[in-house]
DNA sequence: CCTAATGTCTCTAGCAGCTATAGCTTCAAG
DNA sequence: CTTGAAGCTATAGCTGCTAGAGACATTAGG
């Protein structure tokens, strides 16, 4: 059996997130000590890594709380499963083509500023002239997803 | 002169947006009109496009209010600029390479899930245990940054 | 000129996904 | 047996917005 502080240490996550899994329903309540410190077993370690796993991979909770759910009944087909984590791709591979185009941007504002002053530095003038895009940020108007 | 809703369609900015930079001191607070309507000028929309763009790029506010406030002394040297515009750089390409491995990770979870039941359904279980993963991802505890 | 439909106003609360603080109790080592 | 770390609950805070309530302003049509 495991204190919460070394289960933390064990998966990776700090107590409070621990905790706070807990609070929103994520993790059941643990069995508690004769002092009312909660008590974890392996299967607890196992889920809390399954969810330490998915959020490093990005899966939002909402998602999780969902995979978890289903694999609590492991005879149902895997599809949902599968939705979930292409979804998770597609989503992925928008926020990697939005960041690959940021980048040759932020390469294209620091070559030009070089050394001279503000006046002259195209790093401020290329945010705020949309002309000036080698990318099109326009197109996700209202999406205000994560970068 | 601009309401706030033409300001936010000609910058692409939901209102309660314009005015919760209003409020945390990014835009400067605005004529108004007799009946007390927010009224802006051009500068105000170059200001806010500014915003707008550079935020799409993934700078924090913070960020943002930084290289305004360079903007707003155009004498010195952009030498501040472009170090927040490197430190945003090397940012957004650590971004794209845990994105990376990210989608790698993703879509082998995709392929090992072929239509079979949960219980052999690969997505789960590779969410489930570290030594199945290709990438380190345990190299990033408590960092917690945005992915 | 009047009315109805928008648009705008302020204020407050809520979202994700934690993190931090305060003030207490419990446990393990020396 | 004492002390210091680790645990407990509860609450508030963080970023960057978004949504709602209820009241006033503006504008287009009849």
């Amino acid at each position: 059996m495991l204190t919460i502080g070394k289960l933390g240490e064990a998966a990776g996550v700090k107590v409070p997130t621990i905790r706070y899994y807990e609070q929103i329903g994520l993790l059941p309540e643990p069995e508690r000590s004769a002092g009312n410190q909660r008590l974890y077993d392996a299967k607890a370690h196992d889920r809390l890594a399954f969810i330490r796993h998915a959020r490093d991979l990005g899966f939002p909770l909402e998602a999780i709380r969902d995979l978890l759910s289903l694999s609590d009944k492991p005879d149902q087909s895997c599809a949902a499963a599968d939705i979930i984590a292409t979804e998770q791709l597609a989503a992925v591979e928008a926020r990697i083509a939005r960041l690959t185009a940021l980048k040759a941007e932020l390469e294209r504002m620091i070559t030009q500023c070089a050394q001279g002053t503000i006046a002259d530095c195209r790093v401020i003038e290329v945010l705020s002239d949309h002309a000036l895009c080698a990318e099109d940020h326009r197109a996700k108007t209202g999406s205000g997803g994560a970068v």
